[in-house]
DNA sequence: TTGTAAGCGTTATCAT
DNA sequence: ATGATAACGCTTACAA
């Protein structure tokens, strides 16, 4: 007689499971998962058997039953802001191919800096019981999911910016190093007043590059109006406004600092349009830096060795690893282009 | 008496299930259910204890068993060679963000351009039941297991590259157009010799650019010899030997026009190496391209519409639409930035 | 409107 | 070494 369930998915032909397999192969299911797990012991006669078995079948074993009974999904998320920008494509691509060498499924997701979508993929990202998450969060979200699915056994990697709200695994760029690279780089080159365009100052990378900025001008025993700071948010008219004032000041700037990719394309537009040839350090490399006119000198992050690092912490917290949550501060490198 | 299985998952605390969030509410797990997937009448009361439930458990329910049940995932698959090219990651985030428009999520994977990378992730995909595919297949990657997906329900959509085996629906950039474009550019600037860098014959775009070259030359009623044709994979140093070459030639060609971003980027470098100063026109935009010295025009590709459309078209297939394999030609621009 | 129970495909236990 | 079977957490048909 028949089930009082219908089945579901009525798709073109059923696909086979392992009973399938099993009837195939003239063993029990036991002996299938046994094989197909490479363990228990398995008669190398079986072991053949189900393995033609599978092969004509061309049977794949379904990951949603697996994890559901297993109560593990080998799997872990990645939230970044943006998938489309290459410091977290980059990323993204590092955490992957460190991942898959440890057999470990990547659950990607771009949120775009929006809380609402934030929650949205942590809240899908546990409901496919993720076992790590490496994360950026945006500058006002909320982390008590994170941390209740951390206090769950899920391991918890921040890279780009640290956890405000409590103690996680972190990865990130030592922002205040390569401002202070950029600055004396600048130095060294005999300027003594440096216009140095900044991120928004509540965001944290903006507050430890402002940090080295100071670093470089006290290590150069230099006063504060070494440099002239601005921190804003890296829109492309402003930042051309903002320039322009700088440069028709009484004392105008001999040279130029910018806190991240967006700032520096801005100010390299702006300043070609005021027709002002300025010596600059950006923060983040850029693909044609060399050729353009001044050549730019950057401070170079590593998203892909901090999206590696990252991984690495999460294999191993996986692998067992206990103790007190790390911080890893990945060094940027100066990338000195001369005309 | 103890059931005969262990729990797997032995983690701090267990997850509550539709069976604890029944309990805490005072009814059955159907009605639980009924309410999470709001389907079936369920009273006012016992929804507004159901959602009390689900909020003070912080219940969210389990993917894995949810996809089991119903024999279905709502999550379609995405294949690309490399999640750090520019070109992909646009591509990813515009179709992540119109699948989620539609409450499926996005499995995301590079191969690198390996066949068994390929065909590992597209097993993982099939595991996982995906319900769409879109893809990036490398040039001589088996595709008969995404035929049999096909054959299965699965849809799957080609992006970038066509499908040579059997029919999909499949989106790209029209190719050859771009490439008549950025030929007419420069035949409209008086260049009557153009050295032609394309990539590997084999490759299906570089064979589409180079009929476009032609229909240009063509139209103008030039003969053959107005352009100088060369098609290898784009190393630097391969790029710059041509380049060294074709200059020392007896009849020097005054323009040049490249077939992709990589060979664009190191035409550029070889070309301020050997201190020419080219007319260009390449394929695929740039990000400081308006800034070099001189300008470079492109032939821009749109990845996020790219991208857009091929979600949409397995969004249609999904949502019952019906029909032979599409072909989506997305139109690149010129985009013309003079000295 | 609601509760009960079967069953999705897998793994792991237990008895053989 | 192997087969039978319970259980993972969910949805849904059916009975009430």
């Amino acid at each position: 007689m028949q089930p009082t369930t219908g089945a579901p998915g009525s798709s073109a032909t059923r696909r086979p499971t392992v009973k399938d397999v099993a009837r195939e192969a003239g063993v029990g299911v036991g002996t299938v998962s046994r094989v197909l797990n490479a363990q228990g012991a398995v008669s190398a006669d079986s072991r053949s058997r189900v393995l033609a078995a599978v092969a004509s079948l061309e049977y794949v074993r379904d990951t949603a039953a697996r994890e559901l009974r297993r109560g593990a999904s080998a799997s872990v998320g990645l939230l970044v802001e943006d998938v489309a920008d290459p410091f977290y494509s980059q990323l993204h691509r590092s955490v992957e191919s460190t991942l898959e060498r440890h057999d470990l499924t990547l659950l990607a997701a771009s949120s775009g800096g929006s809380s609402s979508q934030v929650r949205r993929i942590v809240d899908g990202l546990a409901a496919r019981r993720v076992e790590g998450l490496v994360v950026t969060m945006p500058m006002d979200a909320d982390e008590s999911r994170l941390a209740s699915m951390q206090r769950d056994g899920v391991h918890v990697v921040f890279v780009d910016r640290p956890a405000v709200t409590f103690e996680a695994d972190s990865v990130r760029t030592d922002s205040r190093l390569g401002a202070r690279l950029g600055i004396e780089h600048l130095l060294s080159r005999g300027h003594r007043r440096i216009a140095v365009l900044l991120d928004d100052a509540r965001n944290h990378t903006s507050g430890e590059r402002m940090a080295g900025v100071h670093d470089a001008i006290q290590g150069a025993g230099l006063g504060p109006d070494a440099v002239v700071l601005s921190q804003e948010a890296p829109d492309a008219d402003a930042i051309g406004a903002r320039l322009a004032h700088l440069f028709a000041s009484d004392a105008p700037p001999t040279a130029v600092f910018t806190g991240n990719n967006r700032t520096t394309v801005a100010m390299l537009r702006a300043s070609r349009a005021l027709g002002v040839r300025l010596d600059a350090v950006g923060f983040d490399d850029l693909e044609l830096a060399d050729l353009l006119d001044p050549p730019l000198t950057v401070v170079a992050q590593d998203p892909a060795a901090i999206g590696a690092i990252a991984a690495q912490m999460l294999v191993d917290r996986l692998a067992g690893h206990e103790g007190a949550a790390r911080l890893h501060l990945v060094a940027p490198s100066l990338v000195v282009r001369a005309p």
